[in-house]
DNA sequence: TTGATAATGATAAAACATTATCATAGATGT
DNA sequence: ACATCTATGATAATGTTTTATCATTATCAA
């Protein structure tokens, strides 16, 4: 993965330029119009790779295949629009302190919030 | 699902003693003391079987699957031993109010939070 | 421009958790 | 105890996402 294609540049650019994390469908959507013909394959080598550079990151969701954004963002968490399945980034609300809440002896490493409900989109009853 | 067996005992009780969400796997460990024997299909279809009767509630987890936890309890959320991969019940932890970090127009109806470290007793250096 | 070889696209295969199948065992009402 | 018929256990099949394979295409240094 060291050579300069259309494909990857187009998987890295759609998810430069999503806003919101991405599943590998919709980075495949998203490129298309850059790179014709591209295949689900080369997605997911690309994505492994992005991911490996750190270009990348995963975002795990409970029950479906991950979605993967731009990495580097501050601290931030995701919500998921359960009418159109697209998750977006939401900044700035997080969890308090958790000192009082855990068991003793328990250590904290990180933590991730996913907030459901619908999004402005959809709210509106617009079809996507 | 109607007729009182063993098996359907030992799966019941096995997830309302357990004290934290188990997994398929971790229902079959723990009812095979009182159901010597019992195969993971008949696990799945009485958990199956507990949840549309709302006794039992699935806790869905970012890239693994579901565990399951006695239902009715009060609202929490859990953690995630990195090390044992057990997941425990967190109470008294949750989110702040999110009007003002949601984007405009979007709708919550419900969230999630799991938080990531090390049990206390992998923490001390338990086998688990 | 060419040659070496990495990357691609199509698709087969893998990895997985979960569900279906089916013969047999066992719970229930009488 | 009997007859009925649901639940079980073993395992094949499914559904889905991801990875491997391989012939072909395209990048890039010389």
């Amino acid at each position: 993965m060291q050579r300069d294609t259309v494909q990857r540049r187009a998987i890295r650019g759609a998810l430069e330029e999503a806003g919101r994390p991405l599943g590998a469908l919709e980075v495949l959507e998203a490129s298309k119009s850059s790179a014709p013909g591209l295949g689900i394959a080369t997605v997911y080598r690309n994505i492994k790779a992005l991911l490996k550079e750190g270009v990348v990151s995963a975002v795990e969701l409970p029950g479906e295949p991950p979605r993967y954004e731009a990495a580097g963002k501050d601290h931030h968490h995701h919500f998921r629009c359960s009418r159109c399945e697209k998750v977006f980034e939401l900044g700035g609300a997080c969890l308090p302190d958790l000192k009082n809440a855990l068991p003793r002896g328990f250590r904290v490493t990180s933590h991730e919030v996913l907030v459901h409900g619908v999004c402005a989109s959809c709210a509106k009853g617009k079809r996507q």
